[in-house]
DNA sequence: GTCTATAGAAGGATAGAC
DNA sequence: GTCTATCCTTCTATAGAC
């Protein structure tokens, strides 16, 4: 138990946020399970659930990005790769219930219309995990604007299929979208 | 002024649900905005939020349903329906300073791990989306197993899309996503 | 079936002792 | 920097007059 109250309070906004969504989260809730006295939260994050709440969304995007671009480069071919972040994504979803899926993207469709400071937290994340996996294809010889449209084309299938996923309890459109992405690395391969 | 309260009710929710999801929506603020006594909410929906949810989730995802067959079905050609898809669900984006976009998908989202109740209802109006865009495929000739899969891959573009969208104000990743879906149907045709 | 009032719980936030 | 107690608001839900 070496993990600072600060980083207990951190983790558990943090999973708290992937299956409740952020207005879902009680702060009451979260010192509870870190097992943290009420004023630390205040005293840590004076800003805070808002405060709160950024800190989180940027910590999880980028703890994200780094798992998803680690299994991307994963693969001995950057077809390879992409499937793996597919199945991969697919076998947490089934291994948690259908709980475990984007870590942010319930939190960010809740505050896109209702916190600036919140819904720019987001745009960070996002523009973090497109400009990772541009550079990833355009290091793999793909052109820079046909690599930005696959990276973006790629977040967009995996987060759409995390929504049906999520919903039908399902993995089937974590292959479809999989499969789907790799038809388009193909057509940009040419 | 002849909609009823029950309507007016059933009409506010879903406009909030949208943009501020379900936790983030209050009977209070509904009843509010319809102009209904705050009694006639628990007379018309006995099970409260959630029986209200799960009503708004059911109207609004036919509703979503409707609009958005009947703009695929409006270009001369099936490519052409499709582009349609995305550019219309773009340019409502815009128009609505990027707020309207999937009206369940925030709530989707927020239910999967909170209420079986209500995620029921969400997989029944995407199952609803997958049958009828399936059906949209098959009827342009194309085999029963290719239609589905574009059924679900032109779904997920479009919400993992609207995602992108909202959070980052700009229509970039439905352009990439409409772009994307139409690589699919191209290839599914082979 | 309409509407008001209020209960009872949970929400975010603050004060201040230690 | 830790922790408790409490404030005020908002939430869902109910009771009961009309």
């Amino acid at each position: 138990m070496e993990t600072s109250t600060k980083d207990r309070i951190l983790d558990t906004t943090a999973a708290m946020f992937r299956r409740y969504g952020y207005t879902g989260t009680g702060l009451k809730q979260v010192v509870q399970r870190a097992n943290a006295p009420f004023g630390s939260l205040y005293h840590h994050f004076p800003g805070g659930k808002e405060e709160l709440g950024g800190e989180v969304i940027r910590r999880s995007g980028k703890m994200y990005e780094d798992l998803v671009m680690a299994i991307f480069a994963s693969g001995a071919t950057l077809e390879e790769g992409l499937a793996n972040v597919f199945s991969g994504a697919a076998a947490v979803l089934r291994e948690t219930d259908y709980a475990d899926a984007c870590p942010i993207a319930t939190v960010a469709l809740e505050v896109a219309s209702t916190s600036e400071p919140l819904r720019k937290a987001t745009v960070e994340v996002f523009d973090g995990w497109i400009v990772a996996a541009t550079l990833r294809f355009v290091t793999a010889g793909i052109s820079e604007t046909k690599a930005r449209d696959l990276a973006i084309g790629m977040i967009a299938a995996l987060e759409g299929a995390f929504v049906l996923a999520r919903a039908t309890r399902s993995t089937e459109a974590l292959e479809v979208a999989g499969k789907m992405s790799l038809l388009a690395l193909e057509a940009a391969r040419g």
